[in-house]
DNA sequence: TAGATTGTTAATCGATTAACAATC
DNA sequence: TAGATTGTTAATCGATTAACAATC
């Protein structure tokens, strides 16, 4: 399989992201100058990305929505469902597994992990808040994909460590801190604190 | 004032939330290699990004972590307070009203706003909620520099028409579109559901 | 002195952009 | 045909990395 580069992996989203309103508006066609409008890009950079996927425009008319997000689907997806923990049962953690934006896509929560007795074997959302210590046995029988970290700071490199240890392969960290995974496990860290310091920081050094 | 990339700030700030915590464990010397292994960076990029701020090294022993901080939070906060407003009380907007991390940073959340009566005029976390019609006066007595959109996709838009009437320069946007702002706002997007896709992509593609 | 580590230059690498022939 | 837009090549730009003299 071809390998692309985070980046480009990430605008890919923005452009389904964006085709899949198109479609709901029963747009059927668009010019990559459209969607870079739409986007926030440039258009020869959106040609550049669309064209590792493939030949699907129309020279002088465009891109026909639904074909072109099927492309991008079909290339970077394979049209699998993901299947995501949630470690840390707190009001972020909470927040995600109520998050309606997942249920409209390919992404579902599977279960959430908490030590808090108090939430252990309820339902937030209909999904089952197990024990962190069950969290090998579980991940494994729900073939989970994805795990996210939402436990306070100090225990975020315990939490990855038993996520490793149950085979997951992606963790989302909502922690701020680095946490150490073996290579072959890939880490997205979202700070909070960070990216409110770096956008304010940014718009004073302009 | 030099301009430094959106990727050396982000690291800047990176660097300043690891050495946070080395000198809250007495560590008062380190070097670009340890800091290297603390931050999933390189020790040349570390010394690199360091080396735009100054001379704060020595050779043959490293950096003071206290000194190396504060040159960095000189540079690029100048100790400023960050007052921040938050659109759109939900789940996921009051779980940042009562995220626990920005009580020990310089970020203050002073207002939050909804139009649902039922949030209107109580006090999440002790911040007041408003309703959104009352953003423009409200942002401008508390000087708000930073707002963040946790409404639902559909109201995001507009949210960012009133934040951009209201004089906010910087925006944090947890709505999965991209909203249309002047070229003097800055936004910064996070979008949960791609965070998740691509990571589980980067996994499928190794 | 020997070993360690910084700060910096030059080389490399990768990503973006400009330009335009090909196509509808 | 004229106008619009794709797909792609070559040029540019910026960021990372390698290497090493200077320093402690």
């Amino acid at each position: 399989m071809k390998k692309f580069s985070k980046k480009t992996i990430n605008r890919a989203f923005l452009y389904i992201r964006t085709l899949e309103q198109l479609i709901n508006n029963k747009h059927n066609l668009v010019s990559s100058g459209q969607l870079a409008k739409l986007t926030g890009l440039t258009s020869t950079q959106i040609r550049k990305d669309i064209s590792n996927f493939g030949k699907v425009g129309t020279p002088g008319i465009g891109y026909n929505t639904e074909e072109l997000n099927e492309k991008l689907e079909l290339f970077i997806l394979q049209k699998q469902v993901v299947h995501i923990a949630v470690f840390g049962i707190g009001n972020l953690g909470a927040a995600i597994l109520k998050y309606p934006n997942f249920q409209k896509t390919k992404l579902n929560i599977v279960a959430g992990f908490d030590n808090d007795p108090k939430k252990v074997g309820k339902k937030f959302n209909s999904i089952p808040i197990h024990p962190i210590v069950n969290a090998p046995g579980v991940i494994k029988k729900t073939h989970t994909d994805i795990g996210i970290i939402a436990v306070p700071q100090k225990f975020a490199q315990e939490v990855a460590d038993i996520m490793v240890l149950s085979g997951l392969k992606g963790i989302l960290n909502f922690s701020p801190t680095t946490i150490n995974v073996p290579n072959d496990v890939f880490v997205k860290d979202i700070d909070f604190t960070i990216s409110i310091l770096s956008l304010f920081c940014r718009i004073n050094l302009t």
